[in-house]
DNA sequence: AAAAAGAATTATGAATTCAAGATTACACGA
DNA sequence: TCGTGTAATCTTGAATTCATAATTCTTTTT
């Protein structure tokens, strides 16, 4: 049985602009209107208001004192800085995961690479960047450390507006593939070092993938909207 | 010249409620009367459920719904996981700030390095501490990588209350001064590996002269001050 | 006397109101 | 025409008010 969840306004709106954000209707550097969300959810400025606090302490909006908030904008030096980091926290997350992580859970994630081949061996990119998720989310919950997730989940939605070119070249995909059939033996092998070693290298290749499709090149240029 | 700093009264409180928290005025697990908060600091509800807000968001309070905020409750897990992650991002800052570093930027850091040595032979661990913690906030400083510093800020705040043993056995402190010799060397060698490998490690040491006064041990207590 | 039920009190959640700062529109002068 | 100054408008910041959930206190019942 789940717990009941009190939710409050706050929250739920929090959750809706972060939504907004990541699917691209709130573009970045955009001002948010306070009267036309307030509009939109059918809240009082209050609960927006607060929200806007609780996204802007997680990177994803920028207030500006007396001036209003902005999505955050992304250039290519925030996006690139933030995959190190996810790489360190991936590094991390596999060291630790290799101390305590049960067979049957290894197992699981045996399956999930399999899985993952497969959509390889047959160009399915999609169906391969969701399977090769959901690995990386398994070793992350492997680690069982909670503030390791809860930094990693903050950091991947604030860069989850880059999208990935849907024309990767075979050369990359193929290092990716190598780099994770590494990873699975080093889990097997419950072999930390290395596991954090390739964790750590391997999100470096993600970031030539990426598309910075609207991502705007490094600027001081603080207002962007006012065009 | 620096800029002019527009500040709001929710960033002015909860500045001072993070205060509060950190100098042990605000204990762990006692409930936040928000009455009380608003007549200490003269300023009306509106702000400071505001603060609250963020400062939750930063994980250094609880929001119950409906059944106001807490002290965020340090569990020796909690304590233990924020250093590992603290440990991976010293790692990175070291690799990063390894590939840039300017020669003026290493003497300072030399200079500390020598410093601090000077303070451990006279045996003035107050001083040590303060010196020390200087250099590892030059290395990540040199990271270039503001993210990270942002991140190991927010972590550094969340276990601030945690006190160190002012009597550190010499084994420790030994150990601990070595490490920092290996730094230097790595730093000035500009080899990133080693130095984030150094980093990585270096942490794990801090845990264990950390002396957990007033952190509890992990327990699913979640309304300890209903006593 | 202990437990349960219900009323009174208190605290929180959210909307509204008021005040102050920022933006826009427009007039005027160089 | 461009720039400056000023009034009008709009937006944000913060206090207040109202509604509702939680807690405490009292009364009642067994």
């Amino acid at each position: 049985m789940s717990k009941i969840q009190h939710r409050n306004l706050y929250r739920e709106v929090a959750d809706r602009v972060r939504d907004l954000i990541e699917h691209g209707e709130l573009i970045p550097g955009e001002r948010i209107s306070e009267r036309e969300l307030c509009e939109k959810f059918g809240v009082s400025r209050t609960p927006l208001r607060e929200a806007l606090k609780v996204l802007a302490a997680e990177g994803m909006v920028e207030l500006l004192p007396n001036r209003g908030a902005r999505v955050m904008k992304l250039t290519v030096k925030m996006v690139k800085d933030t995959y190190d980091l996810m790489g360190a926290l991936e590094g991390l997350s596999g060291e630790l995961a290799c101390r305590q992580i049960s067979d049957a859970e290894i197992a699981g994630i045996r399956d999930l690479h399999e899985q993952m081949l497969k959509h390889y061996r047959q160009g399915e990119l999609a169906e391969y960047f969701r399977v090769n998720q959901q690995i990386h989310e398994k070793i992350l919950a492997a680690s069982g450390n909670e503030i390791l997730i809860e930094m990693y989940d903050n950091l991947s939605h604030r860069v989850k507006r880059v999208r990935y070119s849907n024309q990767m070249s075979d050369d990359f995909w193929r290092k990716a593939v190598d780099d994770h059939e590494n990873m699975i033996g080093a889990l097997e092998q419950r072999d930390g070092q290395r596991l954090g070693q390739i964790l750590r290298d391997h999100l470096g290749n993600k970031l030539e993938v990426a598309s910075l499709t609207g991502i705007v090149d490094d600027t001081d240029d603080r207002d962007p909207a006012a065009r």
